[in-house]
DNA sequence: ATGTCGTCCGCGGGACGA
């Protein structure tokens, strides 16, 4: 099972190179985030014709969460369930920043972090209020179940995945109390698919439009793919496809897609054909 | 480099967010 993500920033503005890249990464779910549509705009139809069921959670303007499956959706549920009340000003737990859906057996996240702004600001205590609201979430599950979260987390997990850690120091996407909710979500049972595959520095998710930082490889690996165990212990392969940050009209965040093992392969149901292709 | 994109309004280019 091919499960990606991917920060489109305005899918008006990048459908054509969404469209190209599902024709040949082919994953079975595409999580997006900053679709920047309102739901009547979400070009629903043009994924139905690639073979993809969609789920969209818009707001207009801003964020905006969708999820593609062309293994089935269900069960899908937008937002937080929130009792609490909002924590000030820029509280942003009831923006369009999380969707859920279940999709060929896998309960699957589409989140979009709040991006925070500076720290110390109150977007920024925002910022780990929403991921508080995630933690508090994802609790009412069973870590036992096989569950996704994909998304842009704006959120770095370690100076491997800070171009610069010395020109970020106290910013932003690297503090330690949003490393710190990472974790949290970590110790409830989520696993960075990404970091089963790799373990080196340098790759990177997204890179600023800005200064050639894409050439430049100056970038952070903020989009990620967590998955509970079950799901986690059976990934084969994990890809930054960079290429899709290239050439014209690109998103500034490139795809990530993971391969899951998932469900896994049954020892009593191996076809003639696979026999017949076995190696002697 | 205050470096680039996207949105909005509204028809030209400024304001704002990332």
């Amino acid at each position: 099972m091919r499960i990606a993500t991917w920060n489109v920033n305005s899918l008006r503005a990048r459908v054509g190179r969404v469209e190209e890249w599902l024709g040949y990464a082919r994953p079975d779910i595409l999580c997006l985030q900053e679709t920047k549509l309102a739901d009547a705009a979400f070009p629903a139809l043009a994924f139905g014709a690639l073979g993809y069921e969609s789920a969209h959670w818009g707001q207009g303007q801003w964020n905006g969460v969708a999820i593609l499956s062309r293994i089935g959706i269900a069960d899908v549920s937008a937002g937080f369930d929130l009792s609490a009340a909002s924590t000030g000003p820029d509280d942003a737990t009831g923006e369009a920043r999380v969707l859920w859906a279940t999709c060929g057996g896998v309960r699957v996240g589409s989140v979009y972090v709040p991006n925070g702004r500076m720290v110390g600001t109150s977007h920024y205590e925002a910022k780990l209020h929403w991921l508080e609201c995630l933690r508090r979430q994802l609790a009412e599950r069973d870590p036992a179940e096989p569950l996704v979260v994909c998304g842009d987390f704006n959120v770095a997990p370690d100076d491997r995945d800070v171009w610069d850690p010395t020109k970020l120091h106290g910013a932003t996407h690297v503090s330690p109390p949003e490393r710190e909710a990472l974790r949290a979500l970590a110790e409830w049972g989520l696993v960075d698919a990404f970091r089963r595959r790799y373990s080196q520095d340098r790759l990177y998710s997204w890179w600023d439009y800005r200064a050639g930082d894409f050439h430049q490889h100056r970038g952070l690996r903020i989009d990620l793919v967590l998955a509970t165990a079950t799901l986690a212990e059976t990934t084969s392969f994990a890809l930054i496809d960079r290429n899709a940050r290239k050439g014209k009209a690109p998103s500034d965040h490139a795809p990530l897609l993971v391969d899951f093992e998932y469900p896994p392969a049954s020892h009593e149901a191996s076809s003639p054909t696979t026999v017949n292709s076995a190696s002697p």
